[in-house]
DNA sequence: CCAAACCGCTAATGCGCATTATCAGATCGT
DNA sequence: ACGATCTGATAATGCGCATTAGCGGTTTGG
């Protein structure tokens, strides 16, 4: 094909084609425009060359030179492929990967992040290239909101996937509705008897476990019943003292350390104690056990973030969309003891 | 920080720093050069406004006048983000973007090249990126001879993640080694006892199938036993026929296929059998059962391909490098019947 | 019959940066 | 005191592309 020499410019079609260079940049941009025109027979011949030549434009000069890339960058506060981070990302990527094909754009990794202590990333630091992409995506269990508000101020077009509150202004996202899942969750417990309920986790540190508690709490005040919070390190001694029947666990590693205490306690779950689970499902049926709780749609969010930042490159706005969590029926929920 | 008005530039900088933008430029770049002075009092009025505004160099237009990136290209011909393919491509990329991290360069997935009928995908498509990368790695259980030779002939760097046969030229690449490994398989077996040994699947259809045959080979002509192909629909009785009593599978989900006919025949494994993984993954399947075979070196390979690319970008070269399989013991291999 | 519209194409310009060539002033040597 | 050397900075240029203004030449309309 090409030679080993240096790689092909508009330039050297142009003089091949026996065009200007202009030609050629209008031949391969404007189809069929109606302010400016181009022989169909000029067309053709330019066209045959860049065929046989096989010409690709330098996508850096046309970044450059028109602003656009087709490249949608992803930033993560810890590294993307978990290798201890338990998939957490995957999921996410899946969704992102398979729209960011779907619209024919690229995905760049900030994976240079880092800060030079080998602190926590951030976005904008010495030798970002934040900016050669069209637009960000941002990911992780919490996000930097000095960051967030630089990114608003600076107008980079970006989605969070994961709801963000308003940092300086209103923050784009798309997040999962933790809120009505929690508290369908609640629900379905009362119905079936429980009258104390427990919350076991932090329930503060990101907006997806403040939002979580928030379900809880919602669905107590509904649906009429005793709704306590317990700190993540609540033992199960404490929850059996307070006489709580059904347990909802922030984190599912705290949910499964739950279920082993209480199996240990010659306790059975779950006649014996409701465990609901509102954490991360990453691969359900890997797990021993079926923990009752929900799914977190991670694929869907990767693939809406996607779509929703292609909105804002288009045509601008702050989107913000909460995905509905389905529920998982699970086993670990049972009538309350005594019904 | 910044109003939301246009980007800062070098110019605005330079503006503000009462000096020329090649000063600017200067600072930013020769850091303590001989040939191009800068006052010290110039330097850190500059670098204070620097630091002051935030400013990021643009990579398009930084790109555009040296060359230069630190972007890895990343290219694969299926989906990165396995949701079907059985996380093929996963342990990959958790060496590379370790790797990539280390090394402070960014991560261009070009996951937008799906050819426009939605068939293979392919590297130089009307609006490949891939010239946006510094260089390019390589991922796939095949690659299309006709890429690598383009690759070669456009003088693009690049790595490959999987020994290449040359293609116009030899190709840089990172492989795992399956002969010595296979053979290493085979002398177990033989140790064992066993003296009819099969290897079952295709045996083309990429380096790596190749690769895992010949080592099946030579181990069978080094150690002295019986050693028969049969291709990847042979049956368990074909083997039992044949008397064999140690199976080579080249495809790791007949092997889990073929493990379960034995227990359906009644067989038990490996009594009966040995069944020996060579760990080829084009299939998901369930695991259960854990079988003697080897363990491809994915992080590591990814690890190693960028940082041979780093080599590459730096001096050139050529790297070829095949990295060794650590052997698995498992449960799935026993004295031959007999014995 | 002349001005206005049209046609197909190109020269010129700029995007933001790195790099080279050069320049004005200070310091030096003899 | 005057050319030579050194210092610290800048004007100019180019990277490869997209875009704008505009050019001769032909057709059209009134």
């Amino acid at each position: 094909m090409t030679g080993p020499g240096r790689r092909l410019t508009q330039q050297d079609i142009a003089r091949m084609a026996g065009v200007s260079q202009t030609t050629v940049s209008l031949v391969l941009n404007k189809r069929g425009d109606a302010e400016v025109r181009i022989a169909p027979e000029t067309r053709e011949r330019v066209l045959r060359v860049i065929r046989e030549t096989g010409y690709v434009a330098d996508p850096a000069a046309r970044r450059l030179a028109d602003g656009r890339n087709r490249i949608l960058g992803v930033f993560t506060y810890e590294a993307v492929f978990p290798a201890e981070s338990g998939d957490f990302y995957h999921p996410f990527l899946v969704g992102i990967e398979e729209c960011a094909e779907e619209i024919g754009c690229d995905l760049l990794l900030f994976t240079s992040a880092r800060a030079a202590s080998g602190a926590r990333r951030q976005i904008f630091n010495e030798e970002s290239r934040v900016r050669l992409a069209d637009g960000c995506l941002l990911l992780g269990r919490t996000v930097d909101s000095d960051d967030l508000a630089r990114l608003l101020s600076e107008g980079i077009p970006f989605v969070s996937v994961g709801r963000r509150e308003d940092a300086g202004g209103p923050v784009p996202y798309v997040g999962a509705d933790y809120r009505p899942a929690v508290s369908a969750l609640v629900e379905r417990a009362v119905a079936l008897g429980h009258r104390r309920l427990a919350y076991v986790g932090a329930g503060t540190g990101g907006e997806s476990r403040t939002d979580r508690l928030r379900g809880f709490r919602e669905g107590v005040a509904a649906f009429g019943a005793d709704g306590r919070h317990l700190p993540p390190e609540a033992s199960l001694d404490d929850l059996v003292m307070a006489g709580v029947t059904a347990v909802f666990v922030e984190e599912y590693a705290d949910c499964v350390a739950l279920a082993r205490a209480a199996g240990e306690c010659g306790m059975e779950i779950p006649r014996d104690l409701s465990i609901l689970t509102l954490g991360a499902f990453t691969r359900p049926v890997q797990v021993d056990t079926d923990f009752t709780g929900f799914r977190i749609p991670r694929r869907e969010m990767g693939r809406r973030a996607v779509q929703l930042l292609a909105g804002v490159l288009e045509s601008g706005g702050t989107p913000q969309e909460l995905l509905p969590c389905e529920l998982i029926a699970g086993g670990t929920l049972a009538p309350a003891p005594g019904m």
